[in-house]
DNA sequence: ATAGCAACCTGAGGGC
DNA sequence: TGCCCTCAGGTTGCTA
């Protein structure tokens, strides 16, 4: 489920039933996550959630004594609910508050993670290695511009590297270069910077417009309340290979870019 | 350095 | 009904 969108809205969604309030327990179900949770995980009992904030796709619940690294992977959610709530299957960790709250994760496939960590978490590996925040003013369409020169990868492909630019996943790939009008096949290295400029503002705004209608919920996404997001209803081409283009009528095509799958309208995106 | 791709894992849906 | 295949919001870490 989760682009930054989802993790932006699940973050806001949580954050006021936990800051401020303690970790009266740790409930690991099932340790294998990602990466195994490890049981240094214990030492978030007792601690005070003091903020929930999110660096790229990962939300970072920090405490005086260490910050809690939490990623939802591909079809984790987060879900903030009455404690001894009945417990569905894929719950597999709990944190359970002084305020009789529990927040709890749920994750099919397992590729999320949760990590408790000490000291200075942007030196953590996982985190020292990412671009620019999307929304950020650091990221703009200079900053495109200057990173892809001589680069061949295709534009699709570059947009959604990390270490370009973070938090932009499949979805809102699709959708910003619909709406900029470029091939998502284009080299980097070829996009002029004056679409690079339109480009990122697309990125920027498809970003910010998302996360105001609550992320997207294609299948299983849902807000810390267990509402779904609306964004899905705002899609122009992820989705809807085959479809016509909702600005020419051309059937949209599909293809696969890095064993994604990219979906575009040949017509208003030739080029 | 860079690009392509398999790997991690479960579930849903389609074809037969 | 069941089996087999493909595909899915992500990211790491191999191989060339």
């Amino acid at each position: 489920m989760p682009e930054l969108p989802e993790v932006e809205t699940c973050r806001r969604g949580i954050t006021p039933h936990i800051v401020n309030h303690t970790v009266k327990e740790v409930v690991v179900r099932n340790a294998n996550m990602r990466w195994p949770i490890t049981d240094t995980i214990d030492d978030i009992q007792g601690q005070v959630i003091d903020s929930v904030t999110r660096r790229a796709k990962y939300l970072l619940l920090k405490t005086h004594k260490g910050t809690l690294l939490l990623h939802l992977g591909m079809s984790g959610t987060l879900r903030v609910i009455p404690e001894h709530t009945e417990v569905s299957k894929h719950d597999h960790f709990d944190l359970v508050f002084d305020n009789g709250l529990t927040l709890r994760l749920n994750d099919p496939r397992r590729f999320g993670a949760v990590l408790w960590l000490t000291g200075d978490v942007y030196q953590h590996p996982l985190l020292a290695s990412q671009g620019p925040e999307p929304l950020s003013e650091q990221f703009d369409g200079q900053y495109l511009y200057e990173k892809s020169r001589n680069k061949t990868v295709a534009i699709k492909t570059f947009i959604m590297n990390n270490h370009i630019v973070v938090g932009v996943g499949n979805i809102y790939a699709n959708e910003s270069l619909f709406q900029a009008g470029i091939n998502p096949k284009k080299a980097a290295g070829k996009i002029s910077k004056k679409r690079f400029i339109d480009l990122a503002k697309r990125i920027k705004k498809v970003l910010q417009q998302a996360i105001e209608q609550g992320g997207t919920t294609l299948k299983d996404f849902t807000q810390a309340d267990g509402r779904p997001g609306y964004f899905a209803q705002s899609l122009m081409v992820y989705g809807r290979k085959d479809q016509p283009c909702f600005l020419c009528e051309t059937p949209l095509k599909e293809i696969k870019q890095g064993g994604r799958a990219t979906t575009f309208c040949p017509r208003c995106q030739k080029n």
